[in-house]
DNA sequence: TCCCAGGCTCTCT
DNA sequence: AGAGAGCATGGG
């Protein structure tokens, strides 16, 4: 299959900190775990190439990697400040990726207080130790299976003090105290504050879900990066036309923040 | 050996 | 309500 991109970025989407199952290869392809599948894709230019996927709907793809969205808009609107402009010049390829709503908030509740090196080693030693075994890969264990878990049955997969967190979200998410569709409804603060009933889960992670997997660009995770580039760039916060969009405008931002060097290390 | 990592909880004030 | 220690694990 091969998908026409512009003005997009497959390395830059997905080693932006987005994602945890996605690995690039000595060729520079990436190999992914999607679709409960393991999915290879490589961009030359413009195309994007992708093998082990042929008998899936382009659009599904499409819209898994963000780019049946109108970034055209979305970057036009940003760009009205300089500070703003920068980091999405910096790398105008990010596309805010639509990820699978329960891999999204676990992966995430991993996440925290953690280096993303780690975070995909303990995720892929989830699906491996958990997932079903399916066309040469692992699935991602649904919430029901682990929901039934204790702590301490995820000691394989050395995650530390976040597998209790883990098993909590499972058994909220699998009983529907926390849903995926009342998420995409709900107005934003009360979509945050079903995802922080589940212990482990703050602000930081429940924007994250919001934004990386539910398409909520309202939602603006805070992490420590994005807090001390605010406090440098943004002292009096986002310009109001950025706000509906404030999630995309913080993927840049943390990416420009990171990457480009102008915050050396944290102060 | 010490420090840090896309935070959060718990406790103390 | 705000500040700070502690938390599991592994890499630099």
């Amino acid at each position: 299959m091969q998908i026409q991109t512009k003005d997009f970025s497959l390395s830059q989407t997905l080693e932006c900190g987005q994602c945890f199952r996605w690995v690039r290869t000595a060729d520079n392809a990436y190999v992914g775990t999607a679709f409960e599948r393991s999915i290879s894709i490589e961009q030359r230019g413009d195309t994007l190439f992708l093998s082990g996927c042929d008998d899936l709907e382009r659009t599904d793809l499409e819209h898994y990697l963000g780019l049946d969205e109108p970034y055209e808009e979305y970057k036009r609107i940003l760009s009205q400040d300089d500070t703003l402009r920068t980091a999405i010049t910096f790398a105008p390829g990010i596309r805010i990726m639509k990820q699978p709503f329960w891999e999204t908030l676990c992966s995430f509740i991993i996440s925290q207080n953690n280096n993303i090196k780690r975070i995909m080693g303990i995720v892929e030693r989830l699906c491996e130790g958990f997932g079903q075994a399916q066309c040469g890969c692992c699935r991602f264990p649904d919430a029901q299976s682990l929901s039934s878990l204790c702590a301490d049955d995820l000691a394989p997969i050395r995650c530390g003090f976040r597998a209790k967190y883990i098993v909590d979200a499972a058994k909220l998410v699998s009983d529907g105290t926390v849903s995926e569709k009342a998420l995409r409804e709900l107005p934003l603060d009360e979509a945050r504050e079903m995802l922080m009933k589940i212990k482990g889960v703050g602000p930081k992670v429940a924007d994250c879900v919001l934004l990386f997997s539910l398409s909520r660009y309202d939602a603006f995770p805070q992490d420590v990066w994005i807090k001390r580039a605010m406090s440098e760039l943004f002292p009096s916060g986002l310009p109001e036309y950025a706000k509906p969009i404030a999630g995309i405008a913080q993927q840049y931002i943390f990416h420009y923040a990171r990457m480009s060097g102008i915050f050396s290390q944290k102060q």
